[in-house]
DNA sequence: AATCTTCATGTAGGCAGTCTACATGTGCGG
DNA sequence: CCGCACATGTAGACTGCCTACATGAAGATT
C-alpha cells in the first residue's frame, strides 16, 4: 500500500512514533514501516517536511548530533505534541467508526 | 467532524451507499450523514464531481427522472462498481489495520 | 582504486482531489 | 410572496502528498 490514503493522517503516525522516544527522520521511516508490518512506506520527500512543519508548529523539536560520522537531526515531542497525539487518536478513532459504519455491508433487503 | 481526512476513501463511501439502491446526488448525501450518525456532511461541491468521476471511471452508470416536478440525476452500481467497492473495502481494511497499528499506545518502555 | 549500497537530509515542482463560494431553478408552507 | 427544503452543478483556491532530483559520508564489494 502506497497511497496518498493517509493523507490528513500523516501528523498522527510520526507524532505516535515519537511518543517514547526521540527519533532522527530516517529511523522514524523505518519505524513506521515496521510497526506496520511493511504496509507503510512513506517517501522521505513526505516525511522531512512534515516533520519541519510539526517543528513550526510547535509540536516538535529538533537538535543536530553526529553520529558515526552522519549527521542526524533528531525530533523529540513537546508537551503540545502529546496533546497533539492524544487529539489525533481520538480523531482517529471518530473517524474509522464513521467511515466503518457507511462502509460495512448490509444484508439485500 | 468536516475534515478532508476522507481524501482518498471518499469513492469508497459513495459506492457503498449505491450498493443496494440506486440514488441521486441529494439523497446520498443524506444517507452518507445518517448512516454516519452524523459524523460525515459532505459538501455538494464534493459529491457531485466525485460522482461524475465515478461514472466516467465506469463504475456507475446515472439516469434523469422527474419526481414532483423535480430533476434528480440518479446513479446506479455497475458490474465494475461492484468490484471497486469490493476493492475499497479490503483496501480500507488493510488501511485501517496499518495505521491502528501504529497509533495504539505503546506501554513506556 | 573504484564502485555500489546504505545511511541521511533536503528542495522543487507537479498533481489530485477536496473545499468554499457561487449560480440556478422548483415546490411548498407560512 | 417570501423563505426554506429540494436538487444540480461549476470555478477557483488550497492543501499537502508524491516524484524526482541533489548532496554527501561510511562501509562493503569488486
Amino acid at each position: 500500500m502506497n497511497n496518498d490514503a493517509l493523507r490528513g493522517h500523516l501528523d498522527a503516525l510520526l507524532l505516535s512514533v515519537l511518543e517514547h522516544q526521540p527519533l532522527h527522520g530516517y529511523a522514524i521511516i523505518e519505524s513506521l514501516q515496521e510497526r506496520s508490518g511493511g504496509a507503510l512506506s512513506v517517501p522521505t520527500g513526505t516525511v522531512y517536511p512534515a516533520l519541519r512543519r510539526l517543528e513550526r508548529l510547535g509540536h516538535l523539536t529538533s537538535e543536530w548530533a553526529t553520529v558515526g560520522g552522519r549527521r542526524r537531526r533528531t525530533y523529540r515531542l513537546t508537551t503540545s505534541g502529546h496533546a497533539a497525539l492524544a487529539g489525533e487518536r481520538s480523531a482517529w478513532q471518530e473517524f474509522t467508526v464513521a467511515v466503518g459504519s457507511v462502509l460495512t455491508p448490509r444484508p439485500t433487503p
